[in-house]
DNA sequence: ATGTAACTTAACCATATGGTTAATGAACAA
DNA sequence: TTGTTCATTAACCATATGGTTAAGTTACAT
């Protein structure tokens, strides 16, 4: 029970961490998709691609409605805001991170002056 | 070269896709801290702690500044930017989502009232 | 000169991830 | 019935991840 909401991120923040699992949620943003369909443009068998299916559901991100044989994928975008909620508590950080970076360098600029330790091995 | 953009979209989920390293990120949005000051809020070798920095580092989240033996981290959130306008795209859809998740949910109690699944449109 | 503190590298381990092929099952079409 | 399609499970493989301890490097303190 570590926490139920910071699993949440993990899983959302995991699930967008590959390629391929973004294009599926775009094509899913379209309109929903079978298995195969979504599997389609990829260049990778359709159990790869059913895994990745899977790391979207686990997430939340994908909802499966299964008719007959062919499982049709909806997007669930829901657990994106917890994501972004997090990613936006750091917005105001860029501009300071601007500025920190500038010393940073600044600092860096100095130390390549001085002839002492700053050699590298 | 699959990518650039993509390549560092991975680089910045997959960072934000643990618990330690978001901490750490909360810690350094206070203020720069050091490898062992970074290390010491958890329950885990020096060794490990650093090894989550490097992957921050990688994301290109953390700058390091070395003076001597100490190596002070600093938050760059910048990267940070891609991801937060990637996810914003899918604002849209989170309303969108709760109405085809509806549709979905009454297709399935419809289903679930039919004997034999017959129904197609 | 010696010791200690701040980190990294190296070596190792268990588990997770991302992929494969082969086999299976269930639903549809003939 | 027979075959084909959609998708899964099973078994396997290579590499990555997240952790460990031990050893090394460099800077600082005495």
């Amino acid at each position: 029970m570590v926490n139920e909401q910071s699993e949440q991120l993990d899983a959302v923040f995991h699930a967008l961490a590959d390629p391929t699992r973004r294009a599926m949620l775009r094509n899913l943003a379209r309109e929903p998709h079978s298995v195969s369909d979504l599997a389609a443009p990829f260049a990778m068998s359709l159990v790869a691609a059913s895994k990745h299916i899977r790391v979207l559901e686990r997430a939340g991100l994908v909802r499966r409605q299964i008719t007959g044989r062919t499982h049709i994928c909806h997007l669930d975008a829901r657990p994106m805001h917890g994501g972004l909620e997090w990613m936006r508590h750091y917005e105001q950080y860029w501009h300071r991170s601007l500025d920190d970076l500038e010393t940073l360098l600044r600092a860096e600029d100095a130390a390549a002056q001085k002839p002492a330790g700053s050699d590298r091995k």
